[in-house]
RNA sequence: UCCACAGUAGCUCAGUGGUAGAGCAAUCGGCUGUUAACCGAUCGGUCGCAGGUUCGAAUCCUGCCUGUGGAGCCA
């Protein structure tokens, strides 16, 4: 009967064959332990001599790291697994054997894994991270498609930018400079005035120089935006979002998350509802703290970001910027124009920012006066202008950055696992 | 782009002016419950690159390259 590791418990007391990678070994002079991946988990063979063929036990005995089978036997419950269950082995079929693997069981320096990420993904760390990421994927989808949202596709070549700020990456489009997309954004308010409540879940370039553990030149976005839906109803739909995707990988990913080392105890009391603070109380906070380097109207480092977190337990919504420092589509609070509404949500534990999102302007007159502000005039806007021309409704929407998720929720220090294969500031190999 | 640190065996590192070292991996041998197994042996080097100082440089000096950590910017 051939199955998969994770479905081996439901065959216990039989004999199985498992196509499976050789993780590590460890051997004697009669017996061999075989540690077995297949892709969706781990499980340790036991190949006894007296069990086996002689040709099988030498076969176990020098098989070297990654070599690849197809390997048979009882499945057995044993207390010493951290799986749970073994493999009592009967039979073992090379398919390949594996001839100087590089990454060895001892330690490894950061460029030589992101040189070999094509193998370091089979490691168990690197799968348990992965595994986490995909439950989150699946989550949002469950998520917003339980809530009545249409997963909408912004396109990922452009010939505008959402935001004049951050550099874009360049590349021709036939006779046209076009640019990857830095945001759906703009795509998703098109799309909300057409579906009502949407959400994007797509890659995202930026061309910054950015060179920290929460950087990524490419990274994947989940952007949803309503219709009908104020600030403060969007930070509602956020909190709820967010703890609903900890409360999956929790209840589906424990043995991820023990593999990782990870201390449950502060994911299970991320749920809603979260803490808010508004830009006007975080600056007094950082000043109460002794910040002396901040001042109203300046934008967060992200040590300040850090000082904030940290005092609260759960995820923390700062809220209402100073319009300067924010996006220009960022709608103003009506009783004071010089804020806007709009909030970041920062993660505990120093992961920064996860989310940031606003209600955006509805007014036509208002988004022409920003576009002068910013000099965005230019046909590539043409159509923005027009959501507002025809039909406008308050619409509110934010986008969450996944793999700081994913390294918040994984408990990873540095974003570059949390994609399988991360784009850095001089890193596009493998 | 700026600041700090690093580059020696396939990998992780020690060696700071006088014969190039260890652990892991690999190869061979030993061991019936190992958890990064252990024990013995073997194999393994353009000391990042270029120049300089010195009787002598992995070691000191200069420049460059590459990487790591952080800052700014952002999700």
């Amino acid at each position: 009967m051939k199955t998969t590791i994770t479905q081996v418990p439901a065959y216990e007391g039989q004999v199985v064959t498992i196509g499976a990678w050789l993780a590590n070994k460890r051997s004697s002079g009669k017996i061999a332990f075989l540690q077995l991946r297949d892709g969706t988990g781990f499980i340790q063979g036991v190949v006894a001599k007296s069990d086996v063929t002689e040709d099988v036990f030498q076969l176990a005995k020098n098989m070297t790291q990654e070599s690849s089978m197809y390997i048979s036997g009882t499945i057995v419950e044993d207390k010493r697994s951290p799986f749970g269950y073994e493999m009592q082995v009967s039979d073992i079929q090379l398919i390949q054997e594996a001839v100087d693997y590089p990454i060895t069981p001892k330690e490894h320096g950061t460029e030589f894994l992101m040189d070999h990420r094509h193998l370091w993904l089979r490691s168990s760390r690197q799968h348990a991270i992965m595994k986490i990421r995909n439950e989150i994927i699946r989550a949002t989808y469950q998520f917003f498609n339980d809530q009545g949202y249409v997963k909408v596709d912004p396109p990922i070549l452009t010939g505008s930018s959402a935001e004049g700020t951050t550099e874009l990456f360049h590349t021709q489009y036939f006779d046209e400079e076009a640019y990857l997309s830095q945001s759906g954004q703009l795509y998703m308010e098109a799309a909300a005035m057409a579906f009502g409540k949407v959400f994007s879940f797509g890659p995202t370039f930026r061309a910054e120089k950015s060179k920290t553990r929460r950087h990524l030149i490419e990274f994947w976005m989940i952007e949803p935006e309503m219709a009908f839906v104020d600030h403060e109803e969007s930070l509602e739909i956020q909190e709820q979002y967010v703890s609903f995707v900890i409360q999956s990988v929790l209840e589906n990913c424990q043995l991820e998350l023990d593999t990782l080392g990870r201390d449950t105890s502060k994911l299970e009391a991320i749920k809603a509802p979260f803490p808010r603070i508004s830009y006007d109380d975080a600056i007094a906070l950082l000043k109460d703290k002794g910040f002396t380097d901040i001042e109203w109207g300046e934008d967060f480092g992200a040590p300040h970001e850090t000082a904030i977190a940290e005092s609260f337990e759960k995820p923390v919504f700062i809220t209402n910027y100073p319009a300067a420092i924010k996006a220009f589509y960022m709608k103003p609070d009506p009783a004071r124009p010089e804020v806007v509404l709009c909030a970041d949500l920062i993660a505990p534990e120093g992961y920064g920012e996860v989310i940031g999102g606003s209600q955006r302007i509805d007014d036509l007159t208002l988004m022409e006066q920003r576009y002068e502000e910013h000099n965005l005039s230019g046909p590539a806007y043409k159509w923005y202008l027009e959501l507002r021309q025809y039909g406008s409704v308050p619409h509110s929407g934010f986008g969450l950055g996944l793999e700081r998720t994913v390294a918040w929720i994984a408990g990873v220090d540095h974003v570059r696992e949390t994609i399988p294969f991360p784009r850095l500031l001089n890193r596009l190999y493998p």
